[in-house]
DNA sequence: TAAGTTACTTTGATATTGCAAGTAAATAAG
DNA sequence: CTTATTTACTTGCAATATCAAAGTAACTTA
């Protein structure tokens, strides 16, 4: 995906409107899904690699990364005492909630079959 | 792009998530800035391809004619009576509007140096 | 009717994704 | 304490998508 040595997020923006700057960033079949995932309670990288979409390890890396980058996620020393990984959300993160609700009704209202799954998401 | 022959819409969900399943249709960085154009009034490809951000007009094509097979825009004759191609949104690509807005007042809030450019968007 | 203009398509290089496999550190089991 | 298992990734590579530039046919304007 990436190596070690080009792992720097690079912010050109394709325009200074907040829409496309914001999907600058949150624009992809992924990152969305695991703030949902994360709203939902899930910490760590197993339980984002464990949700129904099946998210290919090196992307779901790779958008860890990105969003920690962007101060969306952090890292954390989770509570259980373990040494390994956890992400919570920053208050950046957390105001994704809105749009994460509406892209919920939006396709709760116009496609069907979709149906919550988990929580309210 | 696509070539004329394989111009279809594959329709597999990742999960029945009603999230994930508007990030299927939704989640890249070019669909919701077109959405974002109509709701400002653009119609023509000639518009959407001079928007600020620069799409490629490959992208554009493939873009419109995945926003039509889902039902979110749809082809009309211009109102000025001209025979060159016009698209509306449909009821269910007007219901986008609060996805977009919240994210442009993410955008607004969170990323340094964005403004609204045109309209409210 | 000739000269744009519009709405695309095509082409080919580059970048991203998806999938399978590999690995090192942390934890659990014996 | 030693081995096995789990976790959190990385690596490699084929498949797919993107971008930029150029091309084209239908439509409109001069």
């Amino acid at each position: 995906m990436r190596k070690a040595i080009d792992k720097c997020v690079i912010t050109t923006r394709r325009s200074p409107c907040p829409v496309s700057c914001s999907l600058d960033i949150l624009g992809d079949k992924w990152t969305l899904l695991i703030i949902r995932d994360m709203i939902l309670g899930s910490t760590r990288f197993k339980e984002f690699e464990s949700s129904p979409e099946n998210i290919p390890t090196s992307v779901l890396a790779d958008r860890l990364y990105r969003l920690t980058e962007n101060n969306i996620i952090k890292q954390t020393t989770s509570k259980d005492g373990s040494k390994h990984a956890a992400y919570v959300l920053t208050s950046k993160g957390n105001d994704l909630f809105a749009v994460i609700k509406n892209l919920r009704d939006w396709g709760l209202k116009w496609e069907k079959g979709t149906r919550v799954l988990l929580g309210n998401l």
